[in-house]
DNA sequence: ATGGCTTCGGTGCGAAGA
């Protein structure tokens, strides 16, 4: 089973590499952050056409996640919980098919200007996710945290590290917080297949950042043991960066014997 | 570089992103 996670930026500015990229490689499974869309005005025919079930989680202007998949989705929880005033559409649930997986979609805050509220927000929902992560760990299903997680894990997972040093991706808190994250028990898919450097997720528009390769790997997929066990491959798919009209950040994948 | 692009909403150009 093929599992994708991308950050399109903009589902309706992005319809034309959405469709190739469903038409060229054919996810199983993917998520997708920064909709950018309420529900009503998704363009679901770019996906339901394609024979994709999909579910969204939008709000207007920013923000936003979905999931679709081969196989019909149950269950879906939009949301994270913990927090009933958190209006911002970051975060979806669904398990997949006959119930032998359970994916998580997300869209972890910016958290930038740091220090600030908007920091703070970023590090309040890292601890709720913990929640959540416990609170799923306690199911036997094999869980998928997939999204842009806005961290820079390690600085390997930059091309100029020291350019984000007090950034609110790299800041010692919010990677300690995903180091909390990992410690419940989750695995870094990439990393167990490819622990070697350079190996990025994101390129900024601006300033030659791409034909720089001047990246920083923030889009994760986290698996529990019992989906850790199953995976086969890791790869991040860096051709769709270099279309037309392309997103900032480009899919990144996994495959699990299920 | 004190964001050099790009999205959205809305139809100006500011907010937000990373």
């Amino acid at each position: 089973m093929k599992i994708a996670t991308f950050n399109i930026n903009g589902v309706k500015a992005r319809a034309e590499v959405l469709g190739r990229w469903l038409d060229e490689s054919a996810p199983d499974v993917a998520v997708l952050q920064e909709i950018k869309s309420v529900d009503e005005n998704f363009p679901r025919e770019i996906i339901e056409s394609r024979g994709y079930h999909l579910e969204t989680h939008g709000q207007k202007g920013f923000n936003g996640v979905a999931v679709l998949s081969k196989q019909p989705l149950h269950d879906v929880v939009r949301g994270l919980p913990g927090d009933e005033s958190d209006e911002q559409a970051r975060w979806i649930e669904a398990t997949i098919g006959d119930g032998g997986l359970r994916i998580c979609g997300l869209y972890l805050p910016n958290g930038n200007p740091a220090p600030g509220p908007k920091y703070d927000y970023k590090l309040a929902w890292m601890e709720r996710m913990e929640a959540r992560v416990r609170d799923l760990m306690t199911s036997e299903v094999p869980l998928v945290f997939a999204g842009d997680y806005n961290v820079i894990p390690q600085p390997e997972d930059a091309a100029r590290p020291e350019a984000w040093r007090d950034d609110a991706l790299f800041r010692p808190e919010t990677r300690a917080a995903f180091r909390r994250l990992k410690s419940l028990g989750l695995y870094d898919a990439l990393r167990l297949r490819h622990p070697e450097h350079e190996i990025y997720s994101f390129w900024d528009y601006q300033a030659g950042a791409w034909p720089r390769n001047d990246g920083i790997r923030i889009d994760h997929l986290m698996l529990t043991a019992q989906a850790a066990d199953r995976l086969t491959d890791a790869w991040v798919e860096t051709a769709p960066r270099a279309w037309d009209r392309p997103s900032d950040h480009t899919p990144v994948w996994i495959d699990l014997d299920l």
